[in-house]
DNA sequence: ACATTAAGTGATT
DNA sequence: AATCACTTAATGT
């Protein structure tokens, strides 16, 4: 399974383009190593954080969800990214916003929350590291907003299909048209309607359980 | 064979 | 586009 000899390693890979080699030495000793599952939720609305997560292999969503347990998909964290809103988590000790949850098996270093403050004032690699990731989430909350003003359901559908596909690196989507529906915050129902559409349309194919894209 | 869960359908708002 | 009420199909035990 293990792929990276260590910690080490497995920072390089992923941020030795962006950070300096001190920082890492440094990071690759504080990191605790977490493996989730697929559906796995690693951070739910209203915990307080003590680790913030670095992705090293697997994809994580990020969505809302209020009370009542309705969500709505907001974008998604990959390889070397982190989650910017898990810094002001940790730095201004409020709880998290976001629900986290584990698209497929992944790999995640964990860093405490008290050396992300620290490394600002210590690393300018890691203060543009932070910037820049606030600066993407900051671009893909906006791709989410004009998805959900601008497109119709059955544009969003799509679109939220080939994303998929292109994250997790399959045509063949194993997802249940309930899942669909709770992503994008609609119902089974109208969710199965639009498929069929598609399907009918020769965009996709539907079997239980799984939705075939012909391209991406 | 039966129970459970996923998906399809028509009607209504 | 959402919801209800119901049917049909696929799957697990």
């Amino acid at each position: 399974m293990l792929k990276f000899e260590n910690k080490l390693e497995m920072l390089r890979e992923q941020l030795g383009f962006v950070l300096e080699d001190a920082l890492l030495e440094e990071m690759a000793q504080v990191a605790k190593i977490r493996e989730t599952s697929t559906d796995e939720v690693v951070v739910n609305v209203g915990d307080h954080l003590q680790m913030i997560p670095i992705v090293i292999e697997g994809s994580i969503k990020i969505s809302r969800e209020n009370k009542d347990g309705d969500e709505l998909l907001l974008y998604y964290i990959e390889g070397g990214d982190t989650c910017a809103m898990s810094l002001q988590c940790c730095t201004r000790k409020i709880d998290s916003q976001i629900k986290a949850t584990s698209m497929e098996p992944s790999l995640l270093l964990m860093f405490p929350t008290e050396y992300m403050e620290r490394w600002l004032d210590q690393f300018k690699t890691w203060r543009q590291f932070i910037l820049d990731s606030y600066h993407t989430r900051m671009l893909e909350l906006m791709e989410s907003i004009d998805a959900i003003a601008f497109m119709n359901l059955d544009q969003r559908l799509l679109k939220y299909l080939s994303d998929q596909a292109k994250i997790l690196g399959s045509l063949e989507i194993h997802l249940t048209h309930q899942q669909v529906a709770d992503d994008l915050h609609s119902s089974r129902v109208v969710i199965s309607r639009l498929l069929k559409q598609l399907e009918t349309k020769g965009e996709i194919k539907l079997l239980r359980n799984k939705i075939i894209l012909n391209r991406f």
